[in-house]
RNA sequence: GCACUCGUAGCUCAAUUGGAUAGAGCAUCUGACUACGGAUCAGAAGGUUAGGGGUUCGACUCCCUUCGAGUGCACCA
C-alpha cells in the first residue's frame, strides 16, 4: 500500500503545505465493522491543517480519490479516513501479481545471516523444551531465506565438560557393555540412562558426607574455601532457624519465607558436598583424564557420543531440522583466550591481583565480569567470544542469531556487550532470540521428579493421536498403508509444530501433558485440512490458469480473501523483521479461516457462469499456494488429502 | 536483597507496535444447503486488559506504584 502513503504525503503537502514523512501516516486495514480496505489516521494531520479530525480527512479523502484511480470512495469515522478501493485493483492484483509464479518470492538481498539453534547437550536425550528451541530456530530460518538472506543453519553441540564425563563414568561402572545394538535402545536414550543412574547413585554417597557436615560437624574432607562457604551457611541455617522458633505459627507466610531460606542454603551446602563423594572425584579425575587426551577416556566418549548422535539424527529427522554446519565444544573450549590478549591490550579487561582478568561493565548497568581465570582457564563467556570470532572468521555473517531461552538473557547481554567493546566486526549484527521456558501446570519440568516430556515420546503420541483422529472419519480407507503413516506423520507434526509456534517465542508456554493437542479451531490440522479441501476442488475441475475470466465485482468474502492474499509478502517482512514465526502462524490461519468461509458462501463448481467459476478456482488455486508457502515457513507440510 | 521478563474471556492465545465498540480457538448453548470434503460454517453467551495513579485528542501498549508468577545474580556450562 506504499502508492496510498506517498499519496497521503503528497496531499498533506498540497493542502497544508507540511512536508511529512512517509513513517508519519499512520495506516492500517480497515476494521470489518466499517466500509474499505484501508484506513488513514488523520488525527496526526489536524496540528497542520488546524482543523477538526473529520475535516481534515473529508479533505485528504477527496484528494486522494481525484488523485488516485485505484480509490473508489471514502468515508470518514471520527479521525479514521476509509478508502474503498477499487474491485479493478484487486482483482489486477490477484491477477498479475498473486497468480504468478515469483509472488513473494524475494530477490536475493546479498546479506548472510547465521542461525544458531538445537544446541544439544549429548547426555541425555531431547526433550520439549529442545522441540521449542529446534523448531523457532528452523522457522526462523526459513523466514529469513524467503526475506532473501543467504541462511546458515548451525548447531553448536555440547559434547564434552564434566556433564558427559558422569554418564561415561556410570557406564563403565554400571553398564556391563551395554550398547544400543544389545538393549535396542536408541543411543541417546541409553546414555540418558546413565547419565539418571549417575544421579542414583551420587545421591547414595551423598549421604554419609552430609551426616560428616550436619551431625559429626566434621568438615575436614572439604578444601579451606568450602570449608569456609559450608560454615557461612551453617551459621545462618542456625540463624533464620531460631528466628523460626520465636514466630507465631499464625504468620504462615513469613514461616514458609524462612523455610525457604533454609531450604536455600542447604541446597548449597548440598552443591558443595556433592563435590567430596568418591564418584564425583573420579568423574573430576576423567575430566582431566579427556583434557589430557587419555587414549582410554577419549575413546569411551567417541563410542558414547556416537551413540548419541546416532540417537539425534533420528529426531531431528522426525522433526524435519537440519543443520549447514556443526561446531563442537571440544573444539572450541580452549579458544577464546587470544582475545583475553586483545582485550587486555585494547584496555577494555583488565587484571586482579590474583591474574584473573574481569570487564567492568557497571557504566553499562552491569556487575563485573570474569572473563578468564586466575590460574589461567576458560569460562563460559570465554569460550564464547572465542566461537563468536571462529563463526565470523567461517563466514563473514553480516547478522548472527543464536536461539537460546530466557534463562541466558544476562550471558547474552554481556557477551554482545563485550565483543561490541571490542570493536569486532559483526558484534552489532549479534541477536539473542529470547524464547520463553515451556511449563506444565505443574511448573518446571523436572528430571528428577519424571516430568520432563520426552522429544520422542511426544513426537509419537501425536502420530498415534493423529491415526486414531483420522480412521475414526474413516476418509483414508483408499490409502495405501505407507500414504496412511506418512499422513499421520504430516497430521501429528503439524498439530505439534502449530501449536507450539503460533505463540509468540517471547513468551513462555504451557503444556499440558494430559490435554491432548487439538485438531479443530485454531490448529494446524484445521489448516492442512483446508489445503486438502482446495485440493480437492481443483482437481474436479477444469482451471484454465492462462485465461483472465471476465470479473468485475467482487462479493465481500472474494475480496477479503484477495486482500489477504495480497497481504502476505509484507507478512513474511514483518516475521524476518522480528524474527517470529508466530506471525506467520496466526497469518495463516487468518487466511485458511477467510477461506473457509469463502467456501460456504460461494459455489465454486456450480458457479453462476464459467468467468466466475474460472475466477473462483484462481483464488482457491492462489490460497492453497499461498497456504503452503507459509505452512513451509513453518516447518509444516501440507497433504494433498486428508 | 538486586536485576530482567511476564500478568488480556473458565482455559490456550491475538490485538497492524499509541488508534475506532479489545478479537480468535477450546469448553458451554443454538442452528446449517439430500455435501465443490462437517477436521467445516453461522450464531449466543463469556472482559473493570491483575489493582491504583499519571502522560496523551486517544493507553492492553509508554511512565510511576502495589500485588502476583517466572528467571537470572558462581573463578558451573
Amino acid at each position: 500500500m506504499d502508492f496510498i502513503i506517498e499519496a497521503a504525503v503528497k496531499a498533506v503537502k498540497q493542502l497544508y503545505q507540511t512536508d511529512i514523512e512517509p513513517a508519519a501516516v499512520s495506516i492500517q486495514e480497515t476494521r470489518k465493522e466499517f466500509e474499505g480496505q484501508v484506513t488513514i489516521v488523520t488525527f496526526p494531520f489536524t496540528k497542520f491543517s488546524r482543523k477538526g479530525p473529520e475535516q481534515t480527512g473529508t479533505e485528504i479523502g477527496e484528494y486522494l480519490k481525484n488523485e488516485l484511480k485505484e480509490i473508489a470512495s471514502f468515508n470518514v469515522i471520527k479521525g479514521f479516513l476509509n478508502l474503498s478501493i477499487s474491485d479493478e485493483y484487486w482483482i489486477s492484483q490477484l491477477y498479475n501479481n498473486i497468480t504468478a509464479d515469483d509472488f513473494a518470492v524475494a530477490k536475493p538481498n546479498g546479506e548472510k545471516v547465521m542461525v544458531e539453534y538445537s544446541s544439544p547437550n549429548t547426555n541425555k536425550p531431547l526433550h520439549l523444551g529442545h522441540i521449542r528451541n529446534n523448531l523457532l530456530g528452523y522457522s526462523v530460518a526459513e523466514i529469513l531465506a524467503a526475506d532473501g538472506y543467504e541462511v546458515i543453519k548451525t548447531n553448536l553441540v555440547n559434547d564434552r565438560g564434566i556433564h558427559i564425563c558422569k554418564s561415561m563414568l556410570a557406564w563403565q561402572k554400571f553398564g556391563n557393555g551395554e550398547t544400543p545394538e544389545s538393549s535396542g535402545m536408541k543411543g541417546d536414550h541409553l546414555v540418558g540412562k546413565y547419565y539418571v543412574a549417575f544421579d542414583k547413585e551420587l545421591r547414595e554417597q551423598l549421604k554419609p558426607v552430609l551426616t560428616e557436615v550436619y551431625e559429626k560437624h566434621d568438615l575436614s574432607v572439604f578444601k579451606e574455601n568450602q570449608k569456609a562457604k559450608i560454615e557461612e551457611s551453617l551459621a545462618t541455617i542456625g540463624k533464620v532457624k531460631e528466628k523460626r522458633a520465636q514466630t507465631d505459627e499464625a504468620s504462615q507466610k513469613l514461616i514458609a519465607e524462612l523455610d525457604e531460606k533454609i531450604a536455600g542454603e542447604e541446597d548449597k551446602i548440598k552443591e558443595i558436598a556433592k563435590n567430596a563423594t568418591p564418584i564425583m572425584i573420579e568423574t573430576q579425575q576423567m575430566l582431566q583424564k579427556w583434557e589430557a587426551g587419555d587414549e582410554e577416556v577419549m575413546n569411551l566418549w567417541r563410542t558414547m557420543n556416537g551413540w548419541v548422535y546416532a540417537g539425534f539424527a533420528e529426531t531431528y529427522k522426525q522433526l524435519g531440522v537440519d543443520f549447514d554446519k556443526y561446531y563442537y565444544e571440544s573444539n572450541t573450549y580452549l579458544l577464546g583466550k587470544d582475545i583475553i590478549e586483545e582485550g587486555l591490550a585494547k584496555g577494555v579487561f583488565f587484571k586482579k591481583a590474583d591474574n584473573s582478568v574481569w570487564i567492568d561493565l557497571s557504566s553499562d548497568g552491569l556487575d563485573e565480569k570474569l572473563v578468564l581465570r586466575g590460574d589461567g582457564t576458560s569460562v563460559y563467556i570465554t569460550q564464547d567470544m572465542g566461537t563468536a570470532q571462529l563463526k565470523y572468521n567461517d563466514y563473514h555473517m553480516d547478522r548472527s542469531i543464536y536461539v537460546v531461552g530466557n534463562e541466558q538473557d544476562y550471558h547474552f547481554k554481556v557477551l554482545f556487550l563485550i565483543l561490541q567493546k571490542l570493536g569486532k566486526t559483526g558484534a552489532d549484527g549479534l541477536f539473542h532470540l529470547s524464547y520463553g521456558m515451556v511449563d506444565l501446570p505443574s511448573g518446571k519440568m523436572k528430571s528428577r521428579e519424571g516430568t520432563v516430556v520426552d522429544a520422542d515420546d511426544l513426537m509419537a503420541e501425536m502420530e498415534t493421536t493423529a491415526k486414531e483422529q483420522t480412521e475414526a472419519m474413516g476418509k483414508v480407507d483408499a490409502f495405501s498403508e505407507e500414504d496412511k503413516v506418512a499422513l499421520y506423520h504430516t497430521i501429528g507434526m503439524g498439530a505439534l509444530k502449530y501449536f507450539l509456534l503460533k505463540v509468540d517465542p517471547k513468551k513462555r508456554l504451557l503444556f499440558d501433558p494430559n490435554e491432548s493437542v487439538d485438531f479443530q479451531g485454531h490448529t494446524g490440522p484445521f489448516i492442512q485440512y483446508t489445503h486438502a479441501r482446495i485440493k480437492s476442488v481443483l482437481s474436479r475441475a477444469d482451471y484454465n490458469a492462462e485465461t483472465k475470466p471476465a470479473v468485475t465485482e467482487l462479493a465481500d468474502v472474494e475480496r477479503d480473501l484477495i486482500v489477504l492474499l495480497d497481504k502476505y509478502p509484507e507478512t513474511v517482512k514483518e516475521a524476518a523483521k522480528s524474527y517470529s514465526p508466530a506471525v506467520i502462524a496466526n497469518y495463516v490461519y487468518e487466511l485458511a479461516k477467510t477461506y473457509n468461509k469463502f467456501y460456504h458462501e460461494k459455489s465454486i463448481l456450480q458457479a453462476e457462469d464459467e468467468d466466475s467459476k474460472q475466477f473462483r478456482l484462481a483464488l482457491s488455486a492462489s490460497s492453497a499456494k499461498v497456504i503452503s508457502k507459509g505452512m513451509k515457513l513453518l516447518g509444516i507440510e501440507v497433504p494433498e488429502r486428508m
